[in-house]
DNA sequence: CGACATGATTCGTA
DNA sequence: TACGAATCATGTCG
């Protein structure tokens, strides 16, 4: 089905969507105060009446069904006034329905401009975000010829951070606080397998989750077991050049390793 | 850019 | 179900 106008959309959506047809808002909602602000002019269309918040609306809803080419048809449908400071284009929904429709059709630059130029409501960070780096991945690809590994990734990430007006600032932790980790060194040395009941203490007195405990702990004796065989291996090659085997004493533990603790090149061996 | 640190996830196992 | 091993994802450093 193609719509040519919102003429055409119109006759098709009241099968798509009868509500709208109806002059009632889509999707359940009832209309807030900002939702009649932002009621503009009716489209001076003959023979029909469409609001801007009506127009958001079918955006939303064809944005939620997925139909991309039915969603461009329609925006293409809209009338354009150059400098989109039109009631319909204020309407976040239609903004975020071009920003969409941009993505999907490899208009990046239109994207770019769609996302830096307004701000964005904390509900559509999220899509929104994923479409800006998404697009950045896929030309930083095609500019190198090869698929981006996760450093490339980040790398992108760095070089394109995301604009404001799709982003609250909120920074995603990396690293726990270096109490926390002192914290779970000092339990570590002393039991490098807590019991659940530790656990729970340990999460507590952390302010981690019981799972994020158990992670740490469960890399830390991974990482150590590495540490130790890399340290056997080395000691190993050494005896070896001298013509002897070397053969690691083996106190007792649940696994291979763990003797060694202290080798570690990081964390158990730091600051406890 | 490569190497590395580190938290999270997945999967097979006992 | 907790574990180990492998791996991913993210971040930093030189």
């Amino acid at each position: 089905m193609v719509f040519r106008s919102p003429l055409d959309f119109f006759s098709a959506s009241r099968v798509l969507l009868p509500h709208l047809a109806e002059g009632a808002p889509v999707g359940g909602r009832s209309q807030s105060p900002e939702d009649l602000k932002s009621v503009g002019p009716p489209l001076a269309l003959p023979g029909l009446c469409f609001s801007a918040t009506q127009i958001a609306s079918v955006c939303e809803t064809l944005e939620e069904t997925g139909d991309v080419e039915r969603l461009a048809r329609f925006l293409w449908s809209l009338p354009v006034t150059g400098d989109g400071r039109d009631s319909i284009s204020e309407q976040e929904s239609v903004q975020r329905a071009r920003a969409v429709v941009a993505f999907h059709t490899g208009s990046f630059r239109e994207l770019y401009h769609i996302l830096e130029t307004r701000r964005f409501t904390r509900a559509s960070h999220g899509k929104l975000q994923a479409m800006w780096l998404e697009a950045h991945y896929r030309e930083a690809e095609k500019l190198r010829g090869r698929p981006l590994g996760p450093v490339d990734k980040y790398r992108v990430r760095k070089k394109f951070p995301l604009p404001k007006t799709i982003w609250d600032g909120e920074q995603k932790t990396h690293c726990f606080k270096e109490r926390t980790r002192g914290l779970l060194r000092e339990w570590y040395l002393q039991d490098p397998y807590p019991n659940p009941g530790k656990k729970r203490e340990l999460a507590h007195a952390t302010g981690l989750t019981p799972t994020q405990v158990g992670n740490w702990f469960k890399n830390r004796r991974q990482r150590d077991r590495a540490a130790a065989a890399k340290n056997r291996l080395q000691l190993h090659r050494m005896c070896s050049d001298r013509g002897r085997p070397f053969s690691p004493a083996r106190a007792g533990g649940r696994a291979d390793g763990e003797t060694l603790l202290s080798v570690t090149d990081s964390d158990s061996d730091l600051d406890v």
